[in-house]
DNA sequence: GCCAATCGGACCGAACTGGTCCGATTTGAG
DNA sequence: CTCAAATCGGACCAGTTCGGTCCGATTGGC
């Protein structure tokens, strides 16, 4: 139940970068010393990042990415799946790979995609713009978090 | 953002364990069969489990494990954290070993105990006796999950 | 046409997880 | 009282994923 050090890492670069949006282009190695990443860990994140469709790459000379989505259109969880791959808190919630081997009578597994929908709910209620404000500003416009109790009722 | 199998495993033999409470006290080797859990791992979980508080244990012959609370005081949440350890997203969250290299200046530190008390709570609205229950069965039950507005706001 | 700067993906070591095993401890029977 | 069975408890090891590092491919500018 802790998500991974790169996923954590990317949060913290593409705050940084909804700060500074309006500026020029930024890059990979400007993102770095602005956050404390290190380089090549930055780069193997901008490069994820853009598989993704988060960032907009540009290669070459003054190349260098920029947030393809205004920031407020931005999730958690959008960044987290980016980075390390779909949510599914369970095997046999990820569609993909349904290989586990209590498959066929776990009398759990019903409901794990509600609950997985409501910690994935929870993520995706919360905006790159809030993340990149200060935090005692703008408390409520954490209204969007009510959407979990829609998705267990 | 995946949850451990251990964490998985512990879900399912409680779930077993709930729904025959009424019977005499279980042993890990019975728990295994009926749910398809190897039964070395039910093994550990069962120590792990009895070691949190989860399960109280008795040793020799005749011996087992029987639940500590009713099933509707005990939550997800208290299952993910008896398994593997506090829920923490960061590690800045959690409190014990603060160990991160941007922890100075991040600015994305504040936001992150907000979310992570998000995503616990929609974990500890959860009790097993829902999960135990059938999942067609006692949808209004799922109202405690509002909680989680409350903590954003 | 050449060069420099940047993204993109391939490579490797370390830490953790998951699985297996055997010993410590207690009860019940004889 | 002694023995033996049964169970929990913790130590051990292989497999996999994660995190970090590196170099090559590509593009735009001069
Ligand atoms: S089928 Fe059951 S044991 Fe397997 S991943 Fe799903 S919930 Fe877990
Ligand atoms: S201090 Fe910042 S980078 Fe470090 S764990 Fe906390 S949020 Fe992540």
């Amino acid at each position: 139940m802790r998500l991974s050090s790169l996923a954590d890492y990317a949060v913290v670069m593409l705050t940084a970068a909804a700060r500074s949006c309006g500026t020029a282009r930024l890059n990979a190695t400007l993102l770095a010393e602005q956050t404390g990443v290190p380089l090549p860990t930055a780069q193997k994140l901008v490069s994820r990042l853009s598989a993704a469709g988060l960032l907009e790459s540009a290669r070459g000379t003054g190349g260098g990415v920029r947030l393809s989505r205004p920031p407020s259109a931005i999730t958690l969880a959008d960044i987290i799946e980016a980075v390390e791959g779909p949510i599914a808190l369970t095997t046999c919630v990820d569609l993909e790979r349904h290989d586990c081997a209590l498959d066929g009578h776990c009398q759990v597994k019903p409901h794990w995609g509600i609950v997985n929908e409501a910690v994935r709910g929870a993520l995706a209620s919360v905006s790159l713009a809030r993340l990149a404000s200060l935090p005692s500003s703008d408390h409520r416009a954490a209204m969007p978090v009510m959407a979990v109790a829609e998705v267990l009722n």
